[in-house]
DNA sequence: TAGATTGTTAATCGATTAACAATC
DNA sequence: TAGATTGTTAATCGATTAACAATC
């Protein structure tokens, strides 16, 4: 029906979220319009690349008049599928998982942890605002209430076994922030964002530009 | 000196990062070789890409033999630069702050959180094993004690204001889980982590899937 | 009109993959 | 030897950029 692109590859999702994120700001800010110019400066791309992703998904601007921040809000979100509220669920209540449930517990620009759940009885709490239930209600529970995606939170040891029911259960997604290297199948697509590696990424950039620093000291 | 590549593009530094994580893992588990094409399964690569990594960064391997895992760990920690113990501070103590206060501090796999820093005086302790300071005492802190990477917890709002004090000080890198975009530049790299972004991605990418299932089903 | 900005094409660039000779 | 795997080259692929005509 509609003839847009149904695939879009990462990096482009990547950039088109952050658009819309930079977009709403500027509308709360009261602005109407941008042009290209202005999103290259803001996100560090060039004004070339914003219109190509602009024409490539369908938004189309003014020549001259630059681009009204309403259509491309509209088109993105659209294009995205992020128009609703993000429900979600946290498994594992250990430190990360508890500070995910509290900041998105209730609702938060868009995303809202609705439950979470854990092994460890002392941690379950059924009747909060935001329950906490034992792990053995997941499937039950995301099947119940159209949940399609979860945030994993565990020991890096239990992840597989999770893993396992997530497969079985209505869960399409998974975003891991375990150590485990998971991998995205059929069922299920996997985001690994294991905290530890960006700790150690950000230390290897730091150390390669100090490198650099000192070679172009010697060199100069 | 060494004439090895000094610059490594940040995907390539992704993928290094990756092996050396599973390398180890296989080394804890008794392994001594590796082929190209093992690691190119467990990651979800090609094997010419192994390959053409290793050999780009100086890792030889045996023809018909693959290659050894000390000789691959060594060589991918010294070209990542991460030999040491990362030590690093975190600053705002909110849900995530104190979540990976309480994960990283004191050590564990290779990363150490030695201190953290708020404005709210009720929060501060200095003389917990991981100080909590006043966020005065940033500067001199990391200047004292060498610290070149800090992890950004604050509110949204205070970001800005941080970082400003962050680029006077001796800090050349920052983790930013805020939602603020920050932009790196010649004192200080930043690397935007913004959880509820990621969120967003991977409902995007779900929602992908499911668009693409549907349509099979109506193309079939 | 002159000036500015989009939309789009062609050129460039870099990264990935395929293929195969070298060699253990 | 036959078989397997590396190391490297050339081919492919895709993404980014430059450039400019269209047009407001």
């Amino acid at each position: 029906m509609c003839a847009m692109q149904l695939v879009i590859p990462k990096e482009a999702i990547e950039r088109l979220s952050k658009y819309r994120s930079v977009l709403l700001r500027l509308k709360a800010l009261g602005f109407v319009k941008v042009f290209s110019d202005n999103l290259a400066d803001a996100q560090g791309l060039s004004a070339s690349q914003v219109r190509k992703d602009f024409a490539l998904y369908g938004m189309r601007g003014m020549k001259r008049g630059g681009y009204l921040i309403d259509d491309l809000v509209e088109r993105l979100t659209a294009v995205l599928g992020v128009s609703g509220l993000l429900k979600t669920v946290v498994i594992g209540c250990g430190h990360i998982g508890s500070a995910l449930l509290r900041t998105y517990g209730g609702r938060r620009q868009g995303v809202s942890v609705v439950a979470a759940f854990d092994v460890n009885p002392q941690k379950l709490n059924p009747s909060a605002d935001v329950p906490v239930l034992d792990v053995h209600e997941l499937v039950s529970f995301v099947e119940r209430e159209g949940i399609r995606v979860a945030i994993l939170c565990v020991p890096e040891e239990a992840a597989p076994g999770i893993m396992e029911q997530v497969r079985r259960s209505h869960l399409r997604g998974v975003l891991n922030f375990t150590a485990a290297h998971l991998r995205s199948d059929a069922q299920c697509i996997v985001h690994n964002l294991d905290i530890r590696m960006e700790i150690e990424k950000l230390f290897c950039l730091v150390e390669m530009v100090a490198r650099n620093s000192d070679n172009a000291a010697v060199a100069g």
